[in-house]
DNA sequence: AAAAAATTCAACCGCTTTCTT
DNA sequence: GAAGAAAGCGGTTGAATTTTT
């Protein structure tokens, strides 16, 4: 349902106050004609002025909204390919939820419908990998981190450690998301999609076997969630372009 | 055939970053 | 360099559509 959203204010040219009513909702075959006369005389960008120049009742923002996502002559349409989905999870593997960043790398796609994309047909299988696989692997990692934890204070004089305070233990990246003989980006995209369609297969198929040293490192983490709940996503630093595989706390995986 | 549930996706919102003055 | 405007971004919403019961 379209509605009118009277929200802004502009000083009309007798100085008077005049109350504009920017349209909300889905747009009209004759706004999307207005706007695009617009970009054709005068490019791209500047949609404040779209408004004043067209007499269309939108805002600057929704105008580039429409533009982008819409209305640009070099958008593709239709489903996503299979070749375009690989080269979303692949990029995703690496960037994380960078939609923009991965819609570069799609031409004729934009970055709100790959967004869409990831969440509809992913969502739902990603889920279930977070509930088992991710036990896999945080079990993994946790293994990992104990086992380096070990190697360390066998270097380390006890003697000296017992006479120090407790110290705050650094935030460690995680950098092991994927089972151990999963180095590269390829692998971990193949694993992925593996996993996506055989789930149990392939996480049994990584899974170590079932041993005494399994039981009893199932024990010691079940003793102390010590890393607290984390998730496998990809955070980043938007300044880096390195996006890091860390630890996170309360937001969900994959919403 | 109808109702309920699930899915899709265009559009919005709030925040951040970049540009302009 | 500061301030304001504009653009860009990711998360979320909700109406329309499709699928399931």
């Amino acid at each position: 349902m379209v509605c009118e959203i009277f929200s802004e204010q502009i000083g009309s040219s007798w100085g008077f106050i005049e109350e504009v009513g920017w349209r909300k909702g889905p747009w009209t075959t004759d706004e999307d004609r207005l706007l695009i006369e617009y970009v054709k005389l005068h490019g791209e960008g500047r949609w404040n002025s779209v408004a004043r120049l067209t007499g269309l009742r939108r805002n600057g923002k929704s105008c580039r909204l429409r533009w982008v996502n819409y209305l640009r002559p070099d958008l593709k349409r239709g489903q996503i390919t299979p070749h375009e989905e690989r080269i979303i999870l692949e990029l995703h593997a690496r960037w994380g939820n960078r939609w923009s960043t991965i819609a570069r790398s799609l031409p004729g796609r934009t970055d709100n419908e790959i967004k869409n994309y990831w969440r509809t047909h992913f969502k739902k299988k990603i889920k279930n990998l977070s509930d088992n696989s991710e036990k896999l692997r945080v079990r993994l990692w946790k293994k990992q981190q104990f086992q380096q934890q070990q190697q360390l204070n066998n270097q380390i004089n006890i003697k000296n450690i017992m006479s120090l305070p407790t110290m705050p233990q650094p935030k460690q990246e995680m950098t092991i998301l994927y089972p151990n003989n999963i180095i590269d980006q390829q692998e971990q995209v193949d694993f992925f999609y593996s996993m996506l369609n055989n789930n149990s297969t392939s996480v049994s198929q990584s899974e170590p076997s079932s041993s005494n040293e399994d039981i009893i490192w199932d024990d010691l983490w079940n003793l102390d969630d010590f890393y607290g709940h984390f998730i496998n996503t990809t955070t980043y630093d938007k300044t880096n372009t390195t996006p890091c595989l860390q630890p996170m706390v309360t937001t969900p995986a994959f919403y």
